[in-house]
DNA sequence: CCGAGGATGTAGGGTCGCTACATGATTGAC
DNA sequence: GTCAATCATGTAGCGACCCTACATCCTCGG
């Protein structure tokens, strides 16, 4: 395979007509130019230039070589500006993991604007629970990661994972109506309540049984609004996070304050390797502002109507 | 610019999946490959790996400069593919020199024939004297030149350039009809005669006056046709290669035999330099059928109409 | 839990390419 | 005609680079 340099060396001395010229435009010595083209000849059996009194000329195959050349350094200066493009441009495929809640809650605006921004990412998603998420981003089976962190059950994050946080997501008891229950109450009062929660396995359920130690829940459902439902039907209490829950609670169940309020981490996550790509960036801006959005949504809703 | 050894190795990588059988197909260790990848992602500032469990995988960015970087390779094996035709093709543009006699006799032929059989070749033809043509051979203003080298003012080729015979001419001297000689005679009785010869500097005349000490002609015409214009008329004798006579001798002059006859090595010379190019050697393919052509000719008019 | 398989660091040696200088060749000017 | 300027090209030496060998780390499968 014919080197790169030797190339330019030749495609130079084309140009600039004289060994000297094409040394200075390529910054070193004529004599390096000079046995650059004399490798090149060696290398390809060829006689590429002539002498012409004290200067010198290209043979045919000089010529046709050096028009090659040109043809060989414009690819190679069409790759080096297609990967600039590359680094600025927000394009590829973008798969990201997020928990249910968020699958609900953040992804489809976020994703949405990210389409509409950036016609040429393709995006993809996957619902998972923080630790295969975390699990799958550092596998590389995805790129973004949207992930709950409960401080009680704090994610450890492996090195070479960067993360940032979107904000605290509170969450409240839900009780039915009837429930006989102060408006504020304390995790340490909750004892005796019976449980639903979510499916074994499932970060929130091993958070309560966590904070609530002895808890037995009697009921696992995955679904926060099949959890409501039980909740109304009187079953039992669940505590739900304020991202998960509808924009209107159905009837027949009540808001409960929690003191202190247990709240979790909503943190998106990405591989260091990965952090300078634009469409990272872009999917962890869309996020923030998807984040806010809803934010800004149930506190207006707390202002009209208030829990 | 980005180096092509490192192309190659992001190539292979792609191709073969793994470090380890990139490092197979190029003939290198698995560290050679690996390493090549860390340069070129330092001096692209981009990441174009990522760790995959135990092996790795493609980043968008290195798909992307790997596709280029298959272009690149395949430029570059045109470039080589076009050279090697290049080696073996009668193309590209063959100048000429050769002295006055050769352009009338030998190189319309040879120049045909080339044309018709490499339509691929440009020729161009220069006239001009034997020291001038091996001066602009050397030089490099002609890629082949046909010379007439007289043994007694021989040609001194400069180092750089070879050349081979075509052949010997043979020259007669040409007599007034009415002359008093014999049909053979020496250079040694044509002492006393009147002189027709080529203009001064005319390596014909240079040969006359060595081989003729004393001698002063009268007449100086360049062309040969012109001298037997001038025997005709009775004016001198003069002594003409059997390449430069015509078919039909002109009514008038008679030809007298010289022994030791008087020749001339007609020769072929080019840079060694060029040697090996295609077009050099089909050029002396085409004139050595010209000569023999021109010189069976000759034989042919001496059966059928002796001289 | 351990072994196989794969990637990637580190040290060392060999090659390659460049620089500096000298030489050869050619041109143009005085 | 001679001399100086210009240009290409050899040679020696030094530095950079690249590859190999070996060790290490990580992951997957039993």
């Amino acid at each position: 395979m014919i080197d790169l340099g030797r190339l330019r060396a030749l495609h130079a001395v084309a140009s600039y007509k004289t060994v000297l010229a094409a040394g200075e435009a390529l910054h070193c010595t004529p004599s390096a130019v000079s046995q650059q083209l004399a490798k090149l000849e060696r290398e390809t059996g060829t006689t590429l230039v002539e002498k012409d009194g004290r200067g010198l000329r290209l043979t045919e195959a000089g010529r046709l070589l050096a028009q090659h050349a040109e043809r060989v350094m414009a690819t190679v200066d069409e790759a080096e500006a297609a990967l600039a493009a590359h680094r600025d441009t927000v394009v590829g495929r973008l798969t990201v993991v997020a928990f249910a809640t968020a699958c609900r809650a953040l992804l489809p605006w976020a994703l949405h604007k990210l389409a509409a921004e950036h016609p040429q990412l393709s995006t993809g998603l996957i619902e998972a629970n923080p630790h295969e998420g975390l699990e799958a981003l550092h596998r590389g089976h995805v790129d973004l990661a949207v992930l709950d962190d409960w401080p009680e059950v704090a994610l450890r994050y492996p090195p070479g994972i960067a993360h940032v946080e979107l904000g605290w997501d509170v969450a409240d008891l839900i009780v039915p109506s009837g429930h006989a229950t102060a408006g504020t109450t304390t995790l340490a009062q909750l004892g005796s309540e019976r449980w639903i929660s979510a499916k074994a396995g499932d970060i929130c359920h091993e958070w309560l049984v966590r904070v609530l130690p002895g808890v037995q829940p009697d009921f696992h459902v995955g679904e926060f609004e099949t959890q409501l439902t039980l909740i109304a039907a009187g079953l039992g209490v669940a505590i739900i996070p304020r991202l998960a829950r509808p924009p209107q609670l159905p009837t027949g169940v009540r808001i409960v304050a929690i003191n202190p309020a247990p709240r979790r981490r909503v943190v998106v996550a990405w591989r260091e390797a990965a952090a300078a790509r634009p469409a990272i960036k872009a999917a962890e801006r869309a996020l923030r502002e998807s984040w806010d959005q809803a934010s800004a949504a149930r506190a207006s809703r707390t202002v009209n109507a208030p829990a």
